[in-house]
DNA sequence: TTGTATGCGTTATCAC
DNA sequence: GTGATAACGCATACAA
């Protein structure tokens, strides 16, 4: 409501004075920077921060863009972001694009508009039309959990090849020979190196991961609210036989919607179906943790890509067009084991008679395996790769 | 990068000219403003939103004022909220309390030097010194999922005391007389409702709810990412026996800690002892929801919320002081059951010894009852009450 | 140590 | 229908 001048007025000196006790730049005396605190109090005044950022082109607020900030993945990468920015006097503002592009792109010109001072991105499409509208604004850009074809752009993100390629050759391992895999769009990086550390496994085992083995679908819910997991797991399902063994969910919502299709089905995990996939959900949310998972690191995630935009911002390090890959970890659980053929036999002729007897359905609680992955597969350094 | 009279200059127009085609104020000759669309299309150029709210003294945004956004019930009030705004042209900032007074504050200053046109605000104490604040500086304030004490704000929230009232109810019903309960800070209002709530129902069946059955904590995980459901539920068995038969958690994390350390203390859910709740997860997320909770309509509450503040901020209506109660919903599944005397019994003196043999741990997936609850006890309406 | 003039980019108001 | 001028609230540059 008040102003710098109704403060200045009061305290008998010129705004300017006023400006230099708020910011504490340049010299005041104590006497005058008393009047000045005395008047401040009295009239409640409380910066315009408009007036402040239009005249010193800062508005120290950053943006993180991404798919969709419900998604527990995406919320702890926004925690380990807002950790950083906030320590250092930034606000973050969150916008959720649900992988549209469209929409993607009237955030992007609305946080021009607003002049934030840097964003971080998870891009809807890797060919990166969305952060070269960021560039040619001059507005620094760090992209998170994707790769982008241009050099010009660092980013952030977990070893998708080598945590694909752990979990199938996990399933491998075990006896596995017949996996599907459930993956999200194809124009998203992610996706794509999944389906390749994934084939990479298989295919060092002598086997295959046929085209038609592989789902396509979205990685989060949408708008619709609907689990894609669920309908790319009854594709599966209704593919033809022999059944696969075992099935890779490129994240975890395709994995809960995935579980969900298999019980509707009359399909118990892992005795008819071994379910491996991507993230972990926080462990304080889930009584009994039962899905063998390649956990990404998303808080350092989130941290680190901050601290690298911070360094764009302040100008102490210009992009250089960097990946930084940090490692993945394997979690083994309950929901992945050896084959049964017998009850796989079994369910084909039984698939309208409804659940199969025989195996118990669920492991009594057992302790977890937790194996380090260690650095990534090419990695170089103790606890991280830059690619 | 380029102004307005970059944009004017290069369309041989005034600036004043500019700003109308943009603001599609005035009348603009189809000539005229060919020749600017032109011109901005050329230069990229995109419209300074500082110094357009500087000038208009509106933003277009408001803020969330929560404990916690990774929480999944204020994630969904969140998207109650942003829905509602984002079709009105407004943006949304988050801002997470962690329920403390002191961020709280610091987080509501920094709104106010943003020049918010509203905020959302889950305060961190019932007493109201936050949104005064507010007031002063003649922002718009609704208070989500809290009482207060004040009597010129208006807010929007669940029935806790119902809710409580039900979940106890359902309990005793089932036979159970020992019932304890984790809640969170006497200071928020939805701790101690549910508390009244609980306490009522046992009152109705002739039994009580004595102070050394309520076990006090935090209602999120702060900064320590520590469950205090843990704690409080190792309180409650380190407690005199005989031992509770069942609990009763006043929100999502609490249950969450709380039957994790159940488990670790050898005890089955619902066979050693019941467990009810506030607050349920997103059904996708669970593969086969085992909890019996009375779930709030959380996206519904940050929809009317968001409603109420637009009315606010619009001047279509003033804040009345209301209270826009919503109904609960109660969910029954198989974490409550009848108490077992004879394992209870068993557990006293195997204590140190681990698990008790005996019955089956997990019933197998069973299809899930589901009770709604109907209007509020006290409802009016058809789907709500305002109090 | 303090004050004055000026401009950040936009829009309201008035004049033409 | 279009343009000139002032003002939003603050901070930079320079002067005293």
């Amino acid at each position: 409501m008040s102003t710098i001048s109704d403060v200045a007025k009061r305290a008998g000196v010129s705004a300017m004075t006023v400006s230099r006790v708020l910011n504490g730049t340049g010299h005041t005396s104590a006497h005058t920077r008393a009047r000045v605190e005395a008047a401040i109090e009295e009239l409640g005044y409380v910066p315009n921060a408009l007036a402040r950022q239009l005249r010193s082109k800062r508005t120290k607020t950053i943006a993180l863009v991404v798919a969709d900030i419900s998604n527990p993945y995406f919320t702890t990468i926004a925690r380990g972001v807002e950790d950083f920015f906030v320590a250092h006097g930034y606000s973050v503002m969150y916008c959720n694009t649900d992988e549209d592009e469209a929409e993607e792109e009237q955030y992007l010109l609305m946080l021009i508009e607003r002049q934030v001072d840097g964003v971080l991105l998870v891009p809807a499409r890797s060919s990166g039309e969305s952060f070269r509208l960021l560039q040619s604004h001059r507005t620094p850009v760090v992209v998170i959990d994707r790769r982008v074809t241009s050099r010009n752009v660092d980013s952030v993100r977990c070893d998708s090849e080598a945590g694909a390629h752990s979990l199938v050759e996990h399933l491998v391992g075990l006896g596995h020979r017949r996996i599907a895999m459930l993956t999200g769009s194809p124009s998203i990086s992610t996706s794509m190196d999944r389906v390749l550390g994934a084939r990479r496994a298989l295919e060092e085992a002598g086997l295959e991961l046929p085209e038609s083995m592989i789902h396509y679908g979205s990685f989060n819910y949408g708008k619709s609210n609907q689990a894609d997991g669920h309908r790319m797991a009854m594709d599966m399902l209704a593919g033809p036989e022999p059944r696969p063994t075992a099935v890779f969910c490129a994240n975890n919502f395709i994995a809960f919607g995935a579980i969900k299709a298999l019980r509707e089905s009359g399909l118990r995990v892992p005795d008819d179906m071994s379910v491996v996939a991507f993230d972990d959900l926080p462990e304080e949310w889930v009584s009994e943790p039962f899905l063998t998972v390649a956990r990404q690191p998303a808080y350092e995630i989130g941290h680190r890509a901050a601290s690298l935009l911070m360094d764009h911002i302040t100008g102490s390090q210009a992009p250089t067009g960097q990946s930084v890959i940090l490692p993945f970890e394997l979690v083994l659980r309950r929901s992945s084991a050896a084959p049964n053929p017998d009850v796989a036999a079994a369910v084909v002729t039984a698939r309208a008679a409804g659940p199969v007897g025989g195996r118990a359905t669920l492991p009594s609680p057992a302790p977890v395996a937790i194996a380090n992955a260690g650095p990534a597969h090419r990695g170089s350094g103790p606890d991280e790769a830059i690619a």
